[in-house]
RNA sequence: GGUGCCAUAGCUCAGUUGGUAGAGCAAAGGACUGAAAAUCCUUGUGUCACUGGUUCGAUUCCCGUUGGCACCA
């Protein structure tokens, strides 16, 4: 049975080098899980594979799509799952990597089949909530999806307010929409999760965020500072640089900044990885034939399981 | 060298008219179904610099020591 490989782990951790000695070894292409080096714009403030590295191996979904396209992790289901069918046909094993943990899930477990919510419902409901406040989103969830309304965390303006629009858009309760089943794939997943001490993987982050200014993540944020309000430069390294740009800060704070949330953004990263029992760790200190050989033994172990 | 001010959580500080202390940030933990690098929730014990004194009781008052800052020499 064909083997999808996916190697998650905090931004930072050495995803990317694991992830293309691993695909060498396969003979395997990668394919990216990164909701935000899918843009073409913005390589260095995402740490993007180099060209050197795309040379190395073949990978998709980097640098392939524009920032003002509207794109989100149920577009990149479909497309993920139609590349993968192509992909395996060629080959036995394909290896995916990325920090992108709810694109991650979207290709494992699947997103229900929800509608997608016409630009204007969701200005609607904005425009409401900001003359409303959080109680009125609270009252509609109530008042719409009494279900939803019991399992939401009823403090985050963004779950009620996509209740809400979801509400709108289908005349049915947000919740009478979710499965909660996750669906079948074609193909068997091995997880890996690469992690390594968190004062380490902290000291990493904070001298990658100098090496991007140092190759040029100023520039590149000045080039497409016109479209900041855009949903795909609501990024860490960008909007920090926006900020800076508008006079609220000095540049060593906003470098300081992007330390902050990159760390900020790795520790969600964990909490969430964390909580699924079908990831195998590794630890990035361990060198490369223990970590491979560890993986040769879980990609024949949960084959084994599964006859 | 003299005088004054300061020394409290990783950082910046507040506070206790004497009954062993609390904010912001950092940090840690958690949630998560088409914005997810997004959006939210929870968590504050620290020899209150050190030594001695007064006191039933001192982080708080007093003496001294050390360190820092300011001014005067």
């Amino acid at each position: 049975m064909k083997v999808l490989l996916l190697i998650v782990g905090p931004t930072g951790v050495g995803k990317t080098e694991l992830a293309l000695r691993v695909a060498e070894r396969y003979g395997s292409p990668i394919v990216s899980c990164d909701s935000r080096q899918i843009f073409r714009e913005i390589p260095i403030g995402t740490a993007a594979p180099t060209a050197d590295e795309q040379q190395r191996v073949k990978h998709y979904f980097i640098g392939e799509r524009s920032i003002e396209e509207a794109y989100n992790a149920g577009q990149y289901e479909r497309d993920a799952l139609k590349l993968l069918d192509v992909l395996f046909a060629k080959h036995d094993v394909v290896v995916m990597t990325g920090g992108s943990m709810l694109y991650a899930d979207a290709v494992c477990k699947g997103l229900d089949d929800l509608p997608s919510v016409p630009f204007s419902v969701r200005a609607d409901v904005q425009r409401e909530y900001e003359s409303k406040g959080l109680a009125w989103l609270q009252s509609e969830v109530q008042r719409l999806d009494p279900v939803y309304w019991e399992e939401v965390d009823r403090q985050n303006p963004a779950r009620l307010a996509h209740c809400v629009e979801l509400c709108r858009v289908t005349g049915k309760p947000y919740s009478a929409l979710r499965s909660h089943t996750a669906k079948e794939r074609p193909f068997r997943i091995v997880k890996i999760g690469l992690d390594r001490p968190r004062a380490q993987l902290y000291a990493r982050i904070d001298e990658r965020v100098k090496q991007m200014m140092a190759a040029g993540l100023l520039e590149e944020a000045k080039a497409v500072y016109p479209k900041r309000a855009l949903n795909s430069l609501q990024t860490v390294g960008y909007k920090e640089l926006f900020a800076y740009l508008d006079g609220q800060y000095d540049l060593e704070r906003a470098v300081e900044l992007i330390q902050q949330n990159s760390r900020h953004y790795a520790k969600r990263q964990l909490t969430w990885f964390r909580r699924d029992k079908e990831i195998h760790w590794l630890n990035a200190n361990d060198d490369y034939e223990k970590n491979s050989n560890s993986i040769d033994d879980w990609l024949r172990a949960d084959s084994v399981q599964e006859e």
